[in-house]
RNA sequence: CGGGGCAUGGCGCAGUCCGGCUAGCGCACCUGCUUUGGGAGCAGGGGGCCGCAGGUUCAAAUCCUGCUGCCCCGACCA
């Protein structure tokens, strides 16, 4: 591995892909856009999955698996769907070496199999509420990508649920994204905005799309998630009634949701410096990293008899843990390694900690070391997974905050997206003023946030009265 | 799809403008000895259809033609 990476403020895209590759997180694949996600990456998904999982089935919702074969006909059963997503999709066209009588698509999301299925499913109000979630990948035949932000195959999850009543599937659209919100914030340590997306931005079949949206560190905006509100959309396509309380044929609400691998991405984009990446103690594969230093085989003995002490306790205390005993290289090749990977905690135990019975311990979002005595080694870990956790998330909230700024007339508004940053401001628009300011300033209406303090003013652009503070970024 | 860049051992590059001897460097790898507290040292060693296909030439990594792939920057998107 070659040392360190391109520093942020010279490229930032090429620091993001330098820590990417260097952090072993994921390599290109073979096919254009494609990705291989490896181990270490992996398993950064693997613990933001199961935090995921678990909030969903505390949610009452339960996986399934759907296949990824689409037939085409399927695909054009809801006419805003197909022209979202057709012209992007990956098409088999044969199989069993013959062609096909009818394409196959590969699925660029699941609505319309698993609604071909809930038709099956769904007859009577005693059905619903319907609460499923798959895990699966996704093929995206996009233009542009990036490593985890964008590739053309992605893992995701998605749910897909369906309620006898607008109002009972309205409210698990805003539970789900009040979900990711709580995921983003307390499992990744990324602050966001949560609110509607606007007309112009949402979901191609969607009545409401709800998003999380998180600052990067170049102040650029990334949409985290997605939770939408699909009204009778779907039901209709898909012909899916059921007979209400009061024998009447009813079509179903539906709502659908979404968190993807970009979620990695955003987790490097919010934390990393120009060593590498900070993890989030909840989703990092080591939570410490212990490197045993000595200096010959009698040193070793008693080096790696502390080293077990302490990793026994950490089991104990449900601590992920790694020991770097690895011969070939050197102390401080493994300190620049695991501050690449991102490791929150480093525990040094060498000869002269032995003598003293301390360990030296290094936080990855702070300077310096501290040396502690050998007995508070395990209990000031435990403490500082917490702390960390809640520290990178202050430290992002505070960078995010400092950067968003309330803009009161459209110069403004070009003045902050010049410099980079959020600008929030008033906002009484339509589509068309959307697009004027997309395609003057290259920002978009990110969401109207739920959270609005500001009371009544004037629109940003047209000077309208309004009533509705909205948040505008360039975004990935 | 428009603009730019790159393609040479596993990785990163030099060499290409101006053709010429055995294609070179750093890292990684293998062996041995010495070394572990911020990217260890010395010695020895292995590994190349120079992206693909044509052409020019006594001679091509280098010149010409065509193709392919990937990356970066825009328009589209989680």
């Amino acid at each position: 591995m070659t040392k360190g990476v391109t520093k942020q403020s010279v490229d930032f895209a090429k620091w993001y892909t330098d820590v990417v590759k260097k952090a072993e997180l994921a390599d290109y694949g073979p096919v254009k856009g494609t990705m291989i996600i490896r181990p270490y990456g992996y398993s950064i998904w693997e613990n933001i999955k199961s935090a995921a999982d678990t909030m969903f089935k505390e949610t009452g919702h339960v996986n399934a698996y759907f296949p990824m074969f689409i037939p085409e006909s399927f695909m054009k059963k809801e006419a805003q769907h197909v022209e979202g997503f057709a012209p992007e999709c990956a098409v088999v066209t044969h199989g069993g070496g013959k062609k096909l009588d009818e394409p196959l698509y590969i699925r660029p999301t699941s609505e319309t199999i698993i609604w071909a299925a809930y038709k099956k499913w769904i007859n009577s109000y005693r059905d619903l509420p319907l609460l499923i979630n798959q895990w699966a990948n996704v093929v995206r035949w996009e233009m542009r990508t990036r490593l985890f932000l964008r590739t053309t195959e992605f893992l995701w999850q998605e749910g897909h649920t369906a309620h006898s009543t607008a109002k009972e599937a309205e409210e698990e659209a805003l539970q789900m994204i009040d979900v990711y919100r709580k995921l983003a914030e307390d499992v990744l340590a990324i602050p966001v905005y949560v609110g509607p997306k606007t007309d112009a931005e949402k979901f191609a079949g969607a009545v409401t799309t709800y998003a999380i949206e998180a600052m990067m560190k170049d102040k650029k905006a990334l949409q985290a998630g997605t939770s939408h509100y699909l009204g009778q959309n779907f039901a209709k396509a898909f012909d899916v009634t059921f007979l209400n309380q009061n024998n009447v044929q009813e079509y179903v609400y539906a709502t659908s949701w979404g968190v993807s691998t970009r979620l990695i991405g955003g987790l490097i984009l919010s934390h990393g410096d120009d060593k590498g990446l900070i993890l989030p103690p909840k989703v990092a594969p080591f939570q410490v990293v212990i490197i045993p230093i000595w200096r010959g085989d009698e040193a070793k003995t008693g080096v790696m008899e502390k080293v077990e002490q302490l990793t026994a306790e950490l089991k104990v205390k449900n601590i992920r843990f790694f020991v770097d005993d690895n011969e070939q290289m050197s102390p401080g090749w493994k300190f620049h390694q695991w501050e690449m990977k991102g490791a929150p905690i480093r525990i040094e135990i060498g000869p002269k900690d032995v003598e003293k019975n301390q360990v030296v311990l290094a936080r990855r979002d702070k300077q310096g070391k501290e040396f502690l005595p050998f007995e508070k080694a395990g209990q000031r870990v435990f403490e500082l997974v917490d702390i960390i956790q809640k520290e990178l998330f202050e430290n992002a909230k505070k960078f995010r905050d400092e950067n968003t700024i309330h803009v009161e007339t459209y110069e403004e508004l070009k003045k902050v997206i010049d410099n980079g940053g959020f600008a929030k401001g008033f906002w009484a628009g339509d589509g068309e003023a959307e697009e004027k300011i997309q395609k003057e300033t290259k920002a978009t209406i990110r969401c109207i946030p739920f959270d609005q303090k500001d009371g009544k003013g004037k629109c940003l652009l047209t000077g309208k009265p309004a009533d509705k503070i909205a948040i505008f970024a360039k975004s990935y």
